[in-house]
DNA sequence: CGCCTTCCTGCAACTCATTTGCATGAGCGG
DNA sequence: CCGCTCATGCAAATGAGTTGCAGGAAGGCG
């Protein structure tokens, strides 16, 4: 069995790094400052962040340009490297994509929970794969988007 | 002027405008010329609309401010008489609440499809009740949402 | 090792949906 | 018809997300 998998326990600071590193550098993009810096810190996270809370946990030791962050999570999740999710307060969220992510196609096949008390979104498994609704005539489905709302263990 | 059929599939402006005032009347609130409009139009829509829309749609001959059109539609959502979604282009559209709305708890267990053309949101019918996704330990679910994203009938 | 080209970053100013403050004006119970 | 409230309109503010532009760094190349 090869000794691949860094077990998943407890990723330090500096793997993750490394992965956010390794994982830009596949895209064949410039690896910066910025995307390095973003991307470890969405690695690091258990819930989908916004654009506020990535500049702000940023801003103590590596300071980047909001603009630069924007920018930076555009990218990413052209990439498939992360995907945004819209959330009831019209603010974005991204998560990491776990799992493969092919070319262009959002698979995204995972739900999501909402925390009507903290506000925060967390990325679930993934969803029941047969959702049927019935279509009024001509409709065609691409995609189908699952949100639960309740309150996350923490809130409780 | 051909004799109009009486069945309910022909709401005539006159008749969703009694209609929508005797909503209001009993959400035991004054009935204002905005508060009639804006609930008129919100009935005629086939579709959930957005503020500008509606802004746009009484412009015409019943000019409503843009403000006002806010309140007023916050105003329906507070009394059940209609319920606002969030879109991916971050802007709220509106749709009058089909069916009963029970007090504070909002029930809204029907799904959404959202044309990824023409940018439309509709409700459909019911969702699918059992939905059913392995949560972590200690979250609760409270709600439900689901929003299928496409092509609608109208764009193909 | 240093140059060059290309792409990235930071800054400033801007868009646009939505919100808030405030004074005037309109429902409607009496 | 009167007055008390609550609703409306206007102006200005808020806040997320965008765009234009010039300087600066990442990597390829010699």
């Amino acid at each position: 069995m090869p000794a691949k998998s860094s077990h998943t326990s407890t990723p330090t600071a500096a793997t993750r790094k490394a992965a956010a590193d390794s994982l830009i550098r596949e895209a064949g993009a410039r690896l910066t400052g910025p995307r390095s810096a973003v991307l470890t810190r969405l690695l690091a996270a258990d819930h989908a962040m916004t654009h506020q809370e990535i500049t702000d946990a940023l801003a103590a030791d590596q300071a980047v340009d909001r603009v630069t962050v924007y920018r930076v999570l555009e990218w990413l999740v052209e990439q498939g490297l992360a995907h945004r999710i819209a959330g009831e307060d019209r603010v974005w969220r991204f998560s990491v994509s776990r799992g493969k992510v092919t070319g262009g196609g959002h698979d995204h096949r995972h739900a999501h929970f909402a925390c009507t008390q903290c506000g925060q979104t967390f990325c679930l498994g993934d969803m029941p794969a047969d959702v049927k609704v019935k279509l009024p005539a001509g409709f065609r489905t691409e995609a189908v988007e699952l949100t639960l709302r309740g309150v996350c263990g923490h809130c409780r």
